[in-house]
DNA sequence: CGACTTTGACCTGCGC
DNA sequence: GCGCAGGTCAAAGTCG
């Protein structure tokens, strides 16, 4: 198990002083603002300031205190999982690699797995080399198994359970659970042969109107359409293909990872668990920009401050 | 007729 | 070891 620490003192746009973290920087107002017109290619203000930059030069500041807090939170996040990472690790170490329960969940697993190799080793017919395949298969995408859960807004008096996301879904089995009322649809990739993916579809018990569809594995192939958008894709885009609409989309990894929200378009869902180090953070910039490029008060923020810079070269 | 869905039976893991 | 519950298989049915 690697520890995982994003530095996440994000260094863009807003932010100019992306590792510096010094607040003297931001105490002069020459200092502060200067950099970030020029990294956000606009020129600096020519004239005095007038009101309104002003307002937008202390909601610069503020954002950027806020931005600084977050990242001191990261940072003490950070350290007490790494510390609680240690405490595990020499508790595990410490009880010969697993309690009571763990110790007889593995001698249960090493049975189970004993038995399957006796089947492999005395098997030899094709089908059970298919089997072996599959078998193969799941195991390998279990070494990197991604759960992914999306809700999905749809019309109550629709009975169906089928999730149109881009992907052609093969049935393979319905299921009552225990839980909930309505049933489990098993579905399994079927645009490519041998990937891994599954899904499974079943009516929220709270709400019915509500279709939660959970995702396993990775695909190992391309999209097959691309009119047809993975979860990651935004409401409005998935809401024409089927009228389901993703109401909220949860990302669950065997691993500590940088859990992205998932809702946002452009970010890398189905990539965070395998990133680390340098990947993670750039993923992590990605996310940020495209949040950002993606609010409105920061849209408006910035066009009002490209405005006004036109305007005071202008004059 | 092939592809896909349905559904009962079977398999497997886990708690007691 | 037994029973339960979730997951998967595969034969039968359905559809275009």
């Amino acid at each position: 198990m690697e520890s995982v620490c994003v530095d996440l003192f994000l260094g863009f746009g807003l932010n100019a002083a992306p590792h510096s973290g010094s607040e003297e920087k931001m105490a002069g107002r020459e200092g502060f603002n200067q950099p970030q017109f020029t990294s956000m290619g606009l020129q600096p203000p020519t004239s005095a300031s007038s009101q309104e930059e002003r307002k937008l030069e202390d909601e610069l500041r503020r954002i950027s205190q806020e931005n600084e807090k977050l990242s001191r939170m990261l940072g003490e996040m950070c350290q007490s999982y790494n510390a609680l990472q240690a405490q595990m690790t020499t508790l595990i170490n410490s009880t010969g690699g697993g309690g009571c329960s763990g110790g007889r969940r593995d001698e249960g697993a090493t049975a189970s797995r004993k038995r399957k190799e006796e089947e492999q080793s005395s098997s030899s017919d094709e089908g059970s080399i298919s089997k072996r395949a599959r078998e193969e298969f799941s195991s390998a995408s279990a070494a990197t198994n991604l759960i992914t859960r999306v809700h999905f807004k749809t019309d109550p008096s629709d009975a169906s359970l089928i999730v149109k996301d881009g992907y052609q879904w093969r049935k393979y089995g319905q299921k009552v659970t225990k839980d909930n009322p309505s049933p489990r649809a098993y579905f399994r990739c079927a645009f490519a042969p041998g990937c891994p993916v599954k899904k499974k579809v079943q009516r929220s018990a709270e709400d019915r109107s509500i279709l939660v569809a959970t995702y396993e594995g990775q695909h190992n192939h391309a999209q097959p359409s691309a009119d047809a958008a993975p979860p990651t894709c935004s409401a409005t885009s998935r809401s024409t293909i089927d009228g389901s609409i993703p109401t909220s989309v949860s990302v669950e990894a065997p691993r500590p990872t940088f859990m992205l929200d998932s809702t946002c378009p452009g970010s890398k869902r189905e990539e965070a668990p395998l990133l680390g180090g340098g990947d993670l953070q750039k993923a992590v910039a990605e996310h940020v920009a495209v949040s950002l490029a993606n609010d409105p008060t920061f849209a408006a923020a910035l066009a009002s401050a490209f405005l006004s810079s036109q305007t005071n070269r202008c004059h």
